[in-house]
Parts: C-alpha cells; sequence; structure tokens
RNA sequence: GGAGAGAUGGCCGAGUUGGCUGAAGGCGCUCCCCUGCUAAGGGAGUAUGGGGUUUAUAGCUCCAUCGAGGGUUCGAAUCCCUCUCUCUCCGCCA
C-alpha cells in the first residue's frame, strides 16, 4: 500500500511513476472520493463532537439534578443525521480503500523502464558454464534414469505438477535445505525459524497477495479463511505485524525453510515437464526487516547471501535487475538471481530478491520506535529466496551430470549427503 | 469434543446499579530538582491511528480505539448479540 499522500498531494508524479510499470492509475476517480471523503468526513468528525459534548452536558445536568428533558430534545435530530454521515464516510472510504489495495507499489529509480522479461538488465554473471562431450541430458531423463525421480507416481497421488523423489535425489534435496540453513544461519546472521504453513487472509493482505492474487493460492476449506502460504514471506514478514519494534532489535533477520504452495494457475502451458514450477516446492527464504535507511544497502547484502549459496555449489549464474514491467505488485526493486540450466541453454530464475520499502509495511502496521524522535516509524522490508530447493536440484542433477548418468555432488555437501557421487539404483 | 473463567495503556492492575475515565493506583522508562559518594527523596512527562488547519513530520484542534465486529442509548470499558484468542478441568491424541 502506498502513502494516501501520494492520492492526495501528489496524484499527477504518482499516476506518471506507476505509468512506469504499466500501471494505469484512475486517478479522477481517486480524487473525486478523495474530496468527498474528505467533506464527508469533516461534517461526520463535526457531528461527533457536538454529540459528545451534548452528551457530557445531559451527563451533567442529571448529575446535578436538573431537568435534561429539554436537553434530550435538541439531541434527538442528530442521531439520524450523524449515521448517515457515519455510513457515507464508511462507503467512500472502503471504495477507496479497494482501489488503493489494488495500486501496486512505484518501482525505484534505478528499475530499467521494459515491458516484459525480455527488458530485464543484466548486472554480472558468475561462474563458467560447464561444456560437456556428450548430449546432454535434462533432470527428468537424469532423475528417471537413476530410477530416483518420478513424476508418474506423482500424478496417481495427486496430479500433475508433483513430484515423487527417492533414495540419493531425495537425501540431496533435504541435504540443499540444510546447507542453505546452516550458511545463512551460521555465517550470514539470519535467526532460523520455522513458521505456520497455512495463513490467514490477513497475513496474506499484510505482504500484498489478497485482495488482487488470490487465484494464485490454495485456500482451505474449513471454517476460518485459510490458506496455503505460496511462500514463507507470508509467516514470516508477518511476524511484525501490528508491532513496534525496539530499535536494539533492529534489523531482523529471518531465514525460514517451508514448502510453498501455488496453484500457477494461468502457467498451464509453462514448464509442463520436470520440476521447474511445481504446485508444491520447498524454499529456502530470506526476511529482513529494516530501518529505512538501511534498505538499499540491505538489499544488497541479501542478495549477496543468496547468490553465495550458487557460489559454494559452484553453479553458474547471473544478476538480472528486473524491469518496470516484470516485478512483482509489491516491489519498489527485485533482483533476479538466474541459473544456468545446460538442458534449455539458458539461465532460468532461481532466486527473486525483492525491496518492498515501506509498501509491506504500511498494511502490516510493522514499526520501529526512532529514539530520536520518540516516534514510531514504517520498517522497510526485504526478501529474496536462498534458494528454491527443487530448482537447485535441477541445477546440480544437469550441470553436474557425466556421461554414464551418474551426478558429481559438490563439495559443501559431501557432509549433509553422506556420498560424493549419485548412481543409479 | 464437553464444562467453566477471562481478555483494559510497555508491564501489573482498578473500574461491570451506563455519564468530565483515554482510562485510578503501582512498576518501568525519560527529563528536571535535591543530595560529599551510595541509598533515599521531590516534581514533571510517558498509547496508537486518522482528520482539519499549516510551508511544516512544529503548534492548535477534532475524531476513533479498553480482544474483533455488530446492536441498544442523548451517552458504552461498563448492557445485549456474534466471533476470536487465552487459562483451568475432563475426554481424545502425534
Amino acid at each position: 500500500m502506498l502513502d494516501p499522500k501520494h492520492f492526495r498531494q501528489e496524484i499527477d508524479e504518482t499516476t506518471k511513476q506507476l505509468a512506469r510499470r504499466g500501471f494505469e492509475l484512475d486517478s479522477n476517480t481517486i480524487s473525486e472520493l478523495e474530496e468527498r471523503r474528505k467533506s464527508v468526513q469533516v461534517k461526520t468528525q463535526d457531528l461527533q463532537a457536538e454529540r459528545n459534548s451534548k452528551s457530557k452536558g445531559i451527563g451533567k445536568a442529571k448529575a446535578q439534578g436538573q431537568d435534561i428533558q429539554p436537553l434530550l430534545d435538541e439531541v434527538s435530530s442528530l442521531g439520524d443525521e450523524l449515521k448517515a454521515a457515519e455510513v457515507e464516510l464508511q462507503r467512500i472510504q472502503s471504495e477507496l480503500d479497494a482501489i488503493i489495495m489494488s495500486v501496486p507499489n512505484i518501482p525505484d529509480a534505478s528499475v530499467p523502464d521494459g515491458k516484459d522479461e525480455n527488458d530485464n538488465l543484466e548486472i554480472r554473471t558468475w561462474g563458467k558454464k560447464p561444456t560437456f562431450d556428450f548430449e546432454v541430458k535434462d533432470h527428468v531423463d537424469l532423475g528417471e534414469q537413476l530410477g530416483q525421480l518420478d513424476f508418474e507416481t506423482a500424478v496417481k497421488i495427486t496430479g500433475s505438477r508433483f513430484a515423487v523423489m527417492n533414495s540419493q535425489v531425495a537425501r540431496l534435496h533435504r541435504a540443499l535445505t540444510q546447507f542453505m540453513l546452516d550458511l545463512h544461519s551460521q555465517e550470514h546472521g539470519y535467526t532460523e525459524t520455522y513458521v505456520p504453513y497455512v495463513v490467514n487472509a490477513d497475513s496474506l493482505r499484510g505482504t500484498g497477495q489478497l485482495p488482487k492474487f488470490e487465484e494464485d493460492l490454495f485456500k482451505l476449506r474449513s471454517e476460518h479463511e485459510f490458506y496455503l502460504i505460496p511462500t514463507a514471506e507470508v509467516p514470516v514478514t508477518n511476524i511484525v505485524r501490528d508491532t513496534i519494534i525496539d530499535e536494539e532489535y533492529m534489523p531482523r533477520k529471518y531465514v525460514c525453510h517451508t514448502p510453498c504452495f501455488r496453484s500457477e494457475a494461468g502457467s498451464y502451458g509453462k514448464d509442463t515437464r520436470g520440476m521447474i514450477r511445481q504446485h508444491q516446492f520447498e524454499k529456502v527464504e530470506l526476511v529482513q526487516v529494516v530501518k529505512a535507511e538501511d534498505s538499499e544497502s540491505a538489499h544488497e547484502e541479501l542478495t549477496a547471501h543468496a547468490e553465495e549459496v550458487l557460489k559454494r555449489l559452484g553453479l553458474a549464474y547471473r544478476v538480472v535487475n528486473l524491469c518496470t514491467g516484470d516485478i512483482g505488485f509489491s516491489a519498489n526493486k527485485t533482483y533476479d538471481l538466474e541459473v544456468w540450466i545446460p538442458s534449455q541453454n539458458t539461465y532460468r530464475e532461481i532466486s527473486s530478491c525483492s525491496n518492498f520499502g515501506d509498501f509491506q509495511a504500511r498494511r502490516l502496521k510493522a514499526r520501529w520506535r526512532n529514539p530520536e524522535t520518540g516516534k514510531p516509524e514504517l520498517v522497510h522490508t526485504i526478501n529474496g529466496s536462498g534458494l528454491a530447493v527443487g530448482r537447485t536440484l535441477v541445477a546440480i542433477l544437469e550441470n553436474f551430470q557425466n556421461k554414464d548418468g551418474s551426478i558429481t555432488i559438490p563439495d559443501v555437501l559431501h557432509r549433509y549427503c553422506g556420498f560424493e557421487v549419485i548412481s543409479p539404483t
């Protein structure tokens, strides 16, 4: 949610900024509603003030044993008028809220203009793409040949876009999460945290998935309005919802491993083969809650922490600065980490590191107390995958495949896996 | 799942025959005074969000908030309804 000031004093500038990302702000409707909100709110509050003072007068008169009937007559007409004004104000306010809640964040000045992913800006690359003196297989063929990756059984159990892993591949998958959690908690200063995988609607509104993107979520059929989490970002960021954090506890840095559930509505034709796009996948998420002045550097830092995982695994990757047309709804800037996928001869997203500024914090009412002013100030939130575990598994299988179909495991994982090579079972 | 009790400011804790109570008192915290040091003492301040005015995140002023939402009333922390959560006991259970 943007600062309401953007819609009052700076509506033209805001419209222009949002146009950069292809969002058309209905500034006329907003301005009109604002005008009406203002006059009705003033009227409502005046009436409330009048009622309050008269009611106090009645109380006093009664205490002194005076006849209060004339006073009562005086106030009787007030009630209906006030009620009407309150209802009207609420109607305008909720109409305004509905519009404002669906307005995306304003892109940072450093975000390149563009329409879609083709306009994203490559910032840097790392590592050497592997070369093969044999025909490379993709992870689906590799996994099936190893007898350890089984999509058909997953279809039977549930349906498409799920996977069954066995033996060494399953253990590698577990080892990856352990490695990532250890790296971030032991070396990068994040607090490991465990959170619910089922969240309420308030939490999803706080981080921006609702009200606009409900169709991407799995909603539970229960008496409560519950959803499966699409990312750990939701429960972890909501830790600070409705709180005022003492300065000594800033910044907050969390690392959290969770499964993620996405309905993938609207992406039916995309990545239907293999583990790239699943309804259920594991992710290790990094979340930072920082002061406004620190958010830019924290965003760079968090991105570097995610990159470190790829470096230690020896996977070639690149960092791209998403263009205005490709950044997410709540973000003001996003770096995607894209890992080299040999079978596709291209880089594929494996992490998305975003700075949300105060956009989420305003929805979350997440603040910290500035001792200089004594006043609460909105925090800035930053998060990124560190990394998507399923896609990391894909990258390892494909990049470190050998001619005989075995997989060489990166050194850093040996102590987590207990083996150095995956061989057919 | 059954029975009962409860939810008030940073914390503890008054307030339930509705009326200067946005909220006593205490603790904590901040500032000031006093004080050879220490200890003690005296005074002042100490919620959040929003609106109007304003160059202003200054000041002034108004509104809302006593778990959440709704209702009764001139007036609700106090009365009524719904929901949520917490605690105790019983049952069940990883």
